[in-house]
DNA sequence: CCCTTTTGGTTTTTTGCAAACCAAAAGATT
DNA sequence: AATCTTTTGGTTTGCAAAAAACCAAAAGGG
């Protein structure tokens, strides 16, 4: 009986709730088969009956929808001072989440020790079904580990899939800013969507064709160490990284800290900016405003070259929303083609801090669900 | 008998020579359903018995491959000033090609006429099966026409694939720099490439994930309009675009041309830079040397953000060669993150001119043998 | 010359899919 | 209220594709 299920399933991930007759509609199976691997499905209790529908001037449908209850997926979205579990249903939300305060550098077996006591405080005797783990660095996914991460030290290489294996359940590694990419593109149906993480330092995460970009090594989506627009400040300033002229000099949180501290406003953290932005600081104001506008010169080269249909910014300078926005907007409809920004939309994340976890819950729903797994799903909940 | 002979057909357009064993292996198909869909793409002459095999101890193999003149794909790639329109075998291999000097902006109807001309000239009685068009603009992949050309005027909706209806094949229009990244990236099996093309104008084509990066409005791709890194020269240069400090502005053929003849050399066409270069023109392997430069900071930021593995130069001032691609390589081996250039390569072209029609070929054989579409072919070919 | 190994081809069995048919549950009509 | 029409639900039957099993052919090795 263990047929193709896996073509209906994903109909009801992309469109949620369908009757009989939508599917064999979309899908273009007859009615019989429909109904074998609708059964196959709802026995195996992926999909279950949902209220009937409504009357058209017959019968009413019955009307099934994805079971996103029947197992849970765990996720950590692991950042570089503090990571964030999450117990997440099927569809990718997070029902339950804890945040942990841990350095990455403190390495593997400190950092991924805390996740595991972090899963089991959140685990209420619920069925795992898939693990997925976010990290600031580079990942090589078939693999499920990190690569040559420039931050994590003590990661290179380390076998984190392999570190969950008690769970008896497929693990998915992936970078920390394409979860949070994947995050926004998936409920929007985009296919084309740049995500950019602006807190401390700046990532990105792409999703074009609907696929995450990952580059020939993992390493795609690095905006903040590209080079920044030096409109008239004849000073190119030093980076982290230990370039000049970056991106994340400039617009990067650190930066601010630093720019803000220079001035003689005391600041210790990223936090600290946003609040005097909040209270209307005018320096503050002034300088995170001018962040958006070297994010939005960055941002319009990218726009040009990869003609996005959104640009969605999270991460914590984000929280101080139309103050950043209007520098980035400004720079990007300046200096964009016009072709590209026709109908581009730039705006904040609606996720926050839990933009992380739902990628990769999406992500291990994704591989768990893989028309090409699914038997072996079946197979493990019997 | 018409079964899913189609992800047999793929095998052979990837793998090139197998044997039935072989086939078996990678395919996880039983023998006898291989035997019958080899059977059937042997009768409908798609793929051919070649040379019997080696023993390796037993009895020897007969191999067989893709059937690659069992039909034409007819390709043109429409430039801003000509076109060359090309036979290619179902490979995408150019069998014969003429390039026809016409000027885009006389309108699809002078130019496609041009195409007809030329196609007509070049078909020998043989059977075309697919016809691929390139243009210089956005396109509308799904519908066969551009949408919002820059510089094609009097194109903007035109179908392109209608003009074709007399072939009563398939057609497929794409971008001409998008095409040509598909050239060099198939034949190498590389998933992530970037493919500039420098000529008039700057343009460029990115494969990632093995599919072509179009954008939301298929406007993806145009570097030549991004911002240019103004080192010391503190002039921020007007581009024809409108805008100012694009990298075309400093690196594209006509900026060379203006720069050239403000130095006193005369010059009136790319081309003769190119040989001045070749010549030994001290100014103008220092132009372009310069513009190789402005070149490799555009092409190194996205390096950093798309991590490919290897970047094509193509178009007229690749022909510099060395001269070129020594300034390209300093700056992107000393801009983009290490990781990321580790194991990237950057070269010229080895296709020339005729790299437009091979990828169209590519692309218009993607369509034929997609899996989903092979029936449709079986029932055209008898 | 026989045995082993590897590939080629055919027959048999299974199974997944679809067409066709019948049943059920609503609204619409008389 | 009874019947008709419409739409959906479910089952049976027939077909065809795929796999397993089997036999044949063509090589090398002893």
């Amino acid at each position: 009986m263990r047929t193709h299920v896996g073509e209906v399933l994903a109909l009801f991930r992309e469109h949620g709730e369908l009757s009989r007759t939508e599917v064999i509609d979309i899908s273009g199976l007859s009615r019989s088969t429909v109904n074998q691997r609708l059964a196959a499905l709802e026995s195996a209790g992926l999909i279950a009956e949902i209220g009937g529908g409504e009357s058209t001037g017959g019968r009413p449908s019955s009307r099934f929808a994805l079971n996103r209850s029947r197992g849970v997926l765990l996720t950590a979205d692991i950042g570089a001072t503090g990571l964030i579990a999450a117990v997440c249903d099927l569809a990718g939300s997070p029902l339950r989440h804890r945040t942990v305060r841990v350095d990455v550098w403190e390495g593997p077996e400190r950092v991924l020790g805390e996740v595991d006591r972090a899963f089991d405080e959140l685990i209420e005797g619920d069925l795992v079904w898939g693990i997925g783990i976010g990290v600031p660095g580079p990942v090589e996914f078939a693999a499920g580990r990190v690569v040559n991460p420039p931050i994590m030290t003590g990661w290179d290489r380390f076998d984190i899939a392999g570190w969950f294996d008690r769970f008896e359940v497929p693990v998915v590694v992936e970078n920390d800013a394409n979860s949070r990419a994947v995050a926004e593109a998936r409920p929007l149906r985009h296919d084309n969507l740049i995500s950019m993480k602006v807190g401390t330092g700046i990532g990105s995460g792409l999703v074009f064709n609907g696929q995450i970009i990952r580059g020939s090594e993992g390493a795609a989506g690095d905006i903040g160490h590209t080079r920044a627009a030096l409109a008239d400040s004849a000073t190119p300033l030093g980076c982290r990284c230990g370039n000049v002229g970056c991106v994340e000099a400039y617009a990067g949180g650190w930066a601010l800290v630093r720019d803000l501290d220079a001035a003689g406003t005391s600041v210790e953290h990223v936090a600290d900016v946003v609040t005097l932005v909040r209270q209307g600081d005018i320096e503050a104001v002034r300088l995170v405003r001018q962040a958006g506008r070297v994010l939005g010169d960055a941002v319009a080269d990218l726009v040009s070259i990869l003609n996005p249909e959104s640009i969605v910014l999270s991460g914590q300078l984000a929280e101080c929303g139309e103050v950043l926005l209007s520098g980035v907007r400004e720079r990007v409809y300046q200096r964009s083609l016009p072709l590209a920004t026709r109908n581009l939309t730039i705006r904040v994340s609606k996720l926050g801090e839990l933009a992380g976890v739902t990628g990769l819950a999406i992500i291990t729903a994704d591989q768990l669900f893989a028309t090409d797994r699914i038997d072996e799903l079946l197979e493990r909940i019997g």
